[in-house]
DNA sequence: CCTCATCTGTGACTAAAGTCACTGACCATA
DNA sequence: TATGGTCAGTGACTTTAGTCACAGATGAGG
């Protein structure tokens, strides 16, 4: 499929002339799963939206430990990375490809531009700029007000909400770094969980498609 | 002095036109310290710019604890309370004065349609929205990263930041509530901090200008 | 099939925060 | 000035999470 067809079918709340446009100035580019796309304190190169796959979007602490903030799925932008563009501020998050991903590089100049010439760029900016913001709330709710159990349930309901997939394919310790806690305590909430027949567990992966299928 | 004045120099940055009409069609609302303006669950009635005062910006949990999220000063807007507008959505968040507040009241159909008509308003927006993020990352740092004793300090510095003010004027309590802890860990911090000398506290108000000031 | 690095399980301990129960201080007002 | 309601102080305890030390499991590569 060309790039044109590809955007035309991911975007098509689009108008057919931003479309065009979009497709004219914009590279195709091919995540491996795990790769960084935007580092903490980097100045944004262009500006990404999801053709396919999913991104994760991480907050660093000044100690080296990280949280999940949210994913970024197919059709989505990353509203943070706009007013990035604008001001060509630094970055103060970092996204990682959760999966094998393709982006829609657009230049850092567009995104503004676009907003007062195409009405259907004007509605989509701002309805992601409101998804964002309630997921970045839903992230403040599960770490102010719930238990680190719940807060592992939903990593898992969150991570099959973006990427439809019922495996978790890494160690208890990568899972622990994006919630900012330790390798034990996933391993003990693990075993609980696994314990309920809620998850399976095995080296290097977490099957829990009880847990979100029931 | 009156609204026109008013908003000319509160808003300097906006266009003469844009601040002709807005003075044209906006209201002003006095609000007492305490007073809401905005509960989880509420429609938007109006779009709300500062003109004096602060107000505090709450997120609440089903169970009924809350969260304060950050503060909107004088010159400022509240993002979320934008895209609430535009798809006349539910708010999710709680907004009370913080101290007594004069705010413009705007009719919710203006916001977006400036944002195409004027280039002053536009950057404004996308400037408020790019400050809204940084605050819930900030906040996001503070409850994911750091322990309630920092968690306390940064409170009163907030504060002493957005309202100037070197006192809080309530209980153990209050404090306990906007941190969503209890009131029992707020007491045991602040008869810390008096020990070092950064706050005094007395019945019904803390003082902390040392800490701030030093 | 041996070896080594990585991953996981676990008990024991520590630290941080939250809860409970109670005391006493303060203050408005009757 | 007596009284009741609100607020603050505090010790003892529980719960939750994080840390430490080590044992055992697993699996890839020689």
């Amino acid at each position: 499929m060309d790039k044109l067809d590809l955007i035309r079918k991911v975007f098509p709340f689009l108008e057919k002339e931003l479309i065009a446009e979009l497709s004219d100035v914009s590279g195709l580019l091919n995540l491996k799963s795990g790769q960084s796309i935007l580092e903490d304190g980097d100045y944004i190169k262009s500006f990404p939206m999801v053709i396919s796959g999913s991104l994760r979007v991480l907050r660093l602490s000044e100690d080296g430990s990280e949280l999940l903030l949210y994913y970024l799925d197919q059709g989505e932008i990353c509203a943070m990375a706009l007013t990035c563009c604008m001001g060509l501020q630094k970055s103060n998050i970092r996204m990682i490809a959760e999966e094998d991903s393709v982006l829609l590089s657009v230049p850092v100049d567009k995104p503004e531009k676009w907003l007062s010439e195409y009405r259907s760029w004007k509605e989509f900016m701002m309805y992601s700029y409101k998804k964002r913001f309630d997921e970045l709330l839903e992230t403040i709710d599960s770490i102010a007000f719930t238990k680190l159990d719940e807060r592992l349930i939903r990593f898992f309901e969150e991570r099959y909400r973006s990427t439809g997939k019922t495996e978790f394919p890494g160690t208890h310790q990568d899972i622990a770094l994006q919630l900012n806690t330790s390798r034990e305590v996933i391993s003990r909430l693990l075993r609980n969980l696994e314990k309920r027949r809620l998850v399976v567990t095995e080296r290097n992966s977490v099957d829990y498609s009880a847990l979100v299928k029931k």
